[in-house]
DNA sequence: GTCTATACACGGATAGAC
DNA sequence: GTCTATCCGTGTATAGAC
């Protein structure tokens, strides 16, 4: 990887740079969708003049596809191993916590996603149709296992991923009608801890795992 | 109301155009949020030149906000009253069924609003903070009651909202993703149903409804 | 590597012919 | 009322000075 030049100087050299470029493109792509978003406004978030981002990036379409991938590695180095053995009720309160932790943590590449969804996910039907139903149909197979055995209610497991889905992303998406609903700017940890505490319980209670 | 001139001819006039333009609109404003549409996109889809669109129209800008407002006020044609004598399990599940509902009917202007909340609400800000906070609190106050009688759980009526609106609206928003994981093109009546009675059932179950 | 200047297409909006 | 032609700003992308 081009190890001929001089890297020093400067804040941490080309992958500071980078960084610094795809946060600030993720924050404006994750407000105003792949078409709204304008390559000024990337530039002047990250404090560089526009034909640096594509200096480094490439081109508008790059520099999305560069984010929709790091979003979805992210994704994937937390929400892995679930097993029949499992503990229903631990596995499905892990869940729900890691997953609102992924809001919490990148909540631009959330709204990114929640964009591209929106928008008919352009870009992303190969990984929905493949990889992630894939994923899906796994997790089905096991909470199919946990009714048989009588660990929970009978229901599908699919909408029951949805709803997790939905209930854990809704403070991230809708964080700007959550906030004035509550009548406060951003949530507190203890806030989060009590959404989180609330979705286990119900969700848990709901479909009767024991 | 300008009845002077010739509104006959055509396919109903003005108001059949005005209608023809918001449609299309809705549509692409709800795909790719307020800066992303272009009004050539919005005409191509009305079938219309770009002039017209501005001529009945006035600019991008008013445009978008009778969207907001229509949406609005189909909302608010539904959404009403619940009383403390009501009963909680009845009004629940007529809840998430209507909203349900809402975002079949509606798909278009269920995305459009949450492209407006996911860019920051910059047009509903005081609608969010106001009308909007005002219905949730009387809501929440009439929850209250019921927990206060025993009715249903202890939970966070304001959590409960949030879970409602976000379980029902996932499947309109996210619905690239739900179809392409389903396998199908789009929900049939049969699977709506499915999904209503899956959330009515784990969600009174789940926060206790008696 | 970094920035200014620029090419060229498309954005919203308006003028004016019909 | 309807459409074509056009204004002018902004959009992405590139050329080329430094």
């Amino acid at each position: 990887m081009q190890t001929t030049q001089s890297l020093s100087r400067e804040s941490g050299g080309r992958e500071a740079v980078e960084h610094t470029i795809l946060n600030a493109a993720e924050c404006v792509f994750a407000r105003h969708g792949y078409r709204g978003a304008s390559l000024q406004a990337i530039a002047d978030r990250a404090g560089l003049p526009k034909a640096n981002v594509l200096y480094y990036m490439g081109s508008k379409q790059v520099l999305y596809l560069k984010l929709l991938d790091r979003m979805m590695r992210r994704w994937n180095a937390v929400l892995d191993d679930i097993t029949t053995q499992s503990d229903p009720r631990e596995v499905l309160s892990d869940f729900i916590r890691t997953k609102m932790m992924l809001g919490q943590r990148y909540p631009d590449g959330s709204k990114l996603f929640a964009a591209e969804i929106l928008a008919g996910a352009p870009f992303l039907a190969d990984y929905l149709e493949g990889e992630l139903r894939q994923w899906v149909e796994s997790r089905v197979d096991v909470m199919r296992h946990w009714i048989e055995q009588g660990k929970m209610d009978s229901v599908d497991p699919r909408f029951l991923i949805f709803l997790i889905w939905s209930s854990t992303q809704h403070y991230v998406e809708y964080g700007a009608q959550v906030n004035a609903i509550l009548g406060q700017e951003g949530l507190s940890e203890q806030d989060i801890d009590d959404v989180t505490a609330f979705l286990e319980r119900v969700i848990l209670k709901g479909c009767g795992v024991r």
